[in-house]
DNA sequence: CTGTATCCTGAGGGATACTG
DNA sequence: CAGTATCCCTCAGGATACAG
C-alpha cells in the first residue's frame, strides 16, 4: 500500500533553489519526501525528480544509504528490481524537512522581494 | 543589551559537517544563530566562527543581506563600525534552525554509527 | 577594523555514451 | 531496468597578501 506520487509536488513544496535551507545535496530532501509514502524503485524516483540524471541520482542515493537514511534492496525475481526505502532515521528527518518547507511557503513572497531588490518596509 | 557569545556553542549545536541539514552556505546557519542575541560587529562574528576567513565571511554576509535575512549598518563615528543584525525574516529562520539542530543532537549517535559502517539493528 | 584581490583545490552537478 | 564511465564546468571555500 503505497501512496501515489504527485509529479509536481516539489515545485511548490521544496523550492530548494530559492530557500537557504538544504538537506544534504540538491536532491536529498526531495528524495526523502518521495519515499515518505513507501518504497520506490529507481525509475519511479526519476519521474518526480525532473532533470536529475542517473549518475547524480545514484550518487545521492548512495550517500543517503551511507548516512543511514535510506535502505537499498535488490529483488532478483522475476525481473531485476531495486527499491529504496526510508530507514527509521531517514523517516525522522521528515519533520524537520516539513518545518523547512513550511517556512519557505510562508516567506515565499519576502524571499522573492529580497532577491529582486525590493526594500522591505521595516 | 546583548547576550554574550559562547565561543563553543556551535561545536555542539550546529554540527553542520555531519548532519545533512544546511542553511545556505557553510556558515549561514551559524551566523544567524550568532546574531540571535543582537547586532554583532564583523570582528565579533569571526570569534565564534572559528576558521572562517574574512573573504568567506564577507561573502556569506553579503548573501544573507541580499536574501533579506541580515541587515548591514555602517557607523562612521567615532571610529569605523560595521554591525550586522537579523531582519524579521532572518529571525523567523531561528525556529527551523533550532528544529534542525535538535534533530542533529537527538540522532547524533546514529549518524556516527552509520558513517562508521555499523549495521543498524532494525 | 573591515574588508578586497588573487590563486588554488575539491566537490557538486550536468551531458553524453555505454553496460549487464 | 538500473545503473557506470567519462568529460567538463561552476562554485564554495581556504590561503595569502594587500588596502582604505
Amino acid at each position: 500500500m503505497v501512496a501515489p506520487l504527485a509529479p509536481d509536488m516539489f515545485d511548490e513544496l521544496c523550492p530548494s533553489d530559492l530557500t537557504p535551507i538544504r538537506f544534504g545535496d540538491k536532491w536529498a530532501g526531495m528524495i526523502i519526501r518521495c519515499l515518505e509514502g513507501g518504497p520506490r524503485r529507481f525509475s519511479e524516483l526519476r519521474v518526480p525528480l525532473r532533470g536529475v540524471t542517473a549518475k547524480v541520482l545514484t550518487r545521492s542515493l548512495r550517500k543517503l544509504e551511507q548516512d543511514g537514511l535510506v535502505r537499498r534492496t535488490v529483488h532478483a525475481a522475476p525481473t531485476r528490481r531495486v527499491e529504496y526505502a526510508l530507514t527509521p532515521l531517514g523517516r525522522s528527518l521528515l519533520g524537520p524537512i516539513e518545518v523547512a518547507c513550511a517556512w519557505a511557503r510562508e516567506h515565499w513572497d519576502e524571499l522573492i522581494d529580497a532577491r529582486e531588490g525590493v526594500v522591505a518596509a521595516d
